[in-house]
Formats: structure tokens, sequence, C-alpha cells
DNA sequence: ATATCAAATTAAGAATCCATAATAATATCA
DNA sequence: TGATATTATTATGGATTCTTAATTTGATAT
């Protein structure tokens, strides 16, 4: 049996690994929260289980049976979140520390049922693509706002990060999926960005740009 | 913050202490499958906390406090498997193992948008109380089978176990929430009953009418 | 009352996962 | 290139919760 902390650090690495890039340790060690030297401890633990690549100093990679258990996690994740909005009215905002207990309950059974009760979505409230039993993501032709250049549009779907302050800043200033919006200016002293939202202006840094998913208007 | 074991020694000495006798260490180890010695040695911990009263050889009982947190916890398990078979659509004979996990989800919104969301809901699938945000259980006047005396008839109410194989058995023999029972004999022999169900009769023992509970007819 | 058996407790230690402190490897930059 | 800063690793140990084995307590029956 796979433990709580195990399901952990694959999904936490594997939502590092953007590209398949090697993730490093201290990049894990300050996503769990924990000493690097913890996390250290428990990557060799983690390659002797087979479940990722890791060569002392150079970071590591999962395998494919770890990106396997690692995806399985985000499915039940993202479903989860999706069940607590669609369903019991929360707030997209409120959904993560929730999920983040409820993506370890250990039942196939019950995420399928799950996924048949909210009708097979796509994507979670944060408009984040939720894998399919067979660990497959759908496809998406979304890029980040700091993708975009100067005057081009788009529409909001989705975001990267779940962190809550981040995500009650996008309500503040009236940022929600299916939201559109025009980037006004690119700011080169700092990299931040000038973005209008229903008419009114916004500066955002490039850090906020670049977890927000905009479907790019053809034009 | 408590942990998963604690809540699980507090909610099975909570369901083992009917009438508030005291619980003794071999029946909490039963429970837990573990051994006696770790239960004792977590004994003392848990009154060390004040969550139970506890004298070396004479068995536990809760606390206030420790009897408030195991309600808490019935209470989840409870509304989970609720939602479990009617949302979900489990039988009602599936649902324990997946509840025994999501009791320890810890939000209290998540509970109460889910009490709100099953409507309100007094009895489990196995027709056991449910109680609410107070720890307060709703009123019965059900009895166990065994109680009934020869030619007694009643409507079964739910059912004090949650053990797969017991509710398999009385699936088996169609005996379900709503059955409508009589008992024909009682075997002084080893207990046992007789009981007539749907026009066929079967031979139940002891442990099993128990654990059945039943709404007298009144005649 | 004492022998006997069951139940409960204690002591020692294993597994898991974290931390602190010391050390080693790598990267950076003048 | 060599000094220094950053990053990663190892060694050691703490907290939690379990086990096994030895011991103590309590209950029972003659």
């Amino acid at each position: 049996m796979i433990s709580k902390t195990v399901e952990n650090y694959l999904k936490n690495i594997f939502l590092l690994s953007e590209n398949n890039k090697v993730v490093t340790t201290n990049e894990i060690s300050k996503k769990l929260k924990i000493k690097a030297s913890s996390a250290s401890d428990m990557l060799k633990k983690l390659k002797d289980k087979g479940l990722l690549n890791y060569e002392k100093y150079n970071g590591v990679s999962l395998t494919v049976k770890g990106k396997k258990i690692a995806t399985t996690i985000v499915r039940k994740h993202r479903l989860w979140e999706t069940f607590l909005v669609k369903k019991l009215n929360f707030k997209w905002d409120e959904v993560h520390e929730v999920a983040e207990q409820l993506e370890h309950i250990d039942s196939e059974k019950l995420v399928s049922l799950l996924d048949n009760y909210l009708g097979y979505p796509e994507f979670d409230p944060h408009g984040d693509p939720i894998p399919n039993t067979h660990g497959t993501f759908p496809k998406t032709n979304s890029i980040a706002i700091n993708k975009l250049k100067i005057n081009e549009k788009g529409t909001v779907m989705g975001v990267l990060q779940d962190n809550k302050e981040f995500l009650m800043f996008l309500n503040k200033i009236g940022l929600n999926i299916g939201s559109f919006i025009q980037v006004k200016n690119i700011l080169k002293f700092d990299d931040s960005i000038e973005i209008k939202i229903n008419k009114k202006e916004y500066l955002i840094t490039l850090e906020l740009a670049r977890n927000i998913l905009v479907k790019k208007e053809e034009n």
C-alpha cells in the first residue's frame, strides 16, 4: 500500500515537471513545505521503489510507474474539486485544502462513480484539465497570459495554481473562467503586464500572468 | 491536530460503549485489529490528553471531550455512507470501507454542506441514526430482534453493524430496511432465533439478532 | 486461600517521515 | 581559476504507532 506522503511527493513532482523537465530537491521541499534534507531522504526511497529516476545532485523525473500514480491523484483532486463546486456550492477558491485531503481516498469504484455523477467533466473549476481513467489529459490550446503580445486578446480558460491568495486576487479584479481579456502593455522594467478586463485595466506581475491560461483570439 | 488513529480509537470506543458501559482493552484491540499491548499503550496517552477515563485494569469510558470527537466521526461516517448510497448508487453493503476513509476528512464546511445536500437525513442506509451538528442523535423506538418474544412482529429499522459479511447475509435472506418480520421460535439450546421474512423462515444466531433493529408492532 | 488461566500492562524495538547539523557537490562571478 | 554562495546529501535522532516477549494483575474454581 502506498502512503499518503508518497502520493503527495509524486503528485507534486508531477505538477512541477512541466514539459518533462527535471525537478530539483529544493523545488520539491518548497512545494511540500519540508526541509530539503527530508526530501533528499525520501527521493532515495522513491527511486528504490522504481517511482522516479534520480541520480545524486541531478534532480528527479518520474518513471512511468510514478507518473501513473501521480496522474490518478491529480485526477482525484480535480474531480473532487469539481464535486465541491458543482454539487456542494463551494467557491472555486475554497476547495483546495479539502481536495488535498479527498484526493487520497483509495477506492476505484468511488472515483469512477463520482466521475459518472459529475458527467465526466474535462476541466475542474480552475480550468485545469482532468485526466481520464487511463491517465490521458484532454487536449487544450490554451496559453499563459505572459505569452500574449501587446493588444492580443483572449478568453480565460483556467489557472495553473491552486494557491488561495492567488485565487482571491483574481476574484477581486473580476477575472474568472470565461472572462475576456486584452493585453494592453508589457513593462520591461519588471516584466509586469497591463491587462484589460471588463473595461477596466489592471497591472499584474509576470508570476501571476504565467499562471493564467487563455485561449487566444484568432484574427 | 488530532490524528486519524486517535479518531479511530475514540469512534470505536464510543461504538463499543452502549449504555455508557465500560470498554475493555481487549474489546478495543479486537475491534481495531491491533494487539492489546498497542491499545494499552494508546489508552494511557488518550487519558493524558483528557479524552477518556482510564484506571489500569479497569477499562475505559469516554470523557465529554472524547465523546464529542467520537460523535463527529460517527456523524461524518454516516453522512458519507448516505451520500455514497443515495447519490452515487453504491449498494448499502459496499460503503463501509470507503466511509471509513471519508470520515477522517477534516472540514466543518464540507460536512455541513454535505448534510444540507443530502437533506439533513436522520438515518444512514443501514438504519443507523445520524447525530446532528451538536452531537444529538434522533430519537428512535427500535429494539434488537433478540428482545422480541415468540410470535411478536416488527419492521426492520436498521442494523448495529457495518460488517460486510453480516450485511451480505442479510441481503441473501431478503432482510432489508422496512422488511416485516416475526419471531417464530427461540432455541434455548444455543439462543438462536427462528424468524419469518416474506413467508419464509430462517434461523439466525443471537449475535445476528442482537444487531438487527426492529420497530415492534403494537397490538 | 491458593492454583490456574485470561486479561492487561510494560519494555524494547521496528517502520515511517520529519528535523537539525555537519558535510559535500555544484554554480557563480570577479 | 579560485573564492564564495547555493544546493544537495548524510548522519543522527525525535514523534507516532505498531509488534513481540516478558511480566503483572485480576477472576475463577476447588
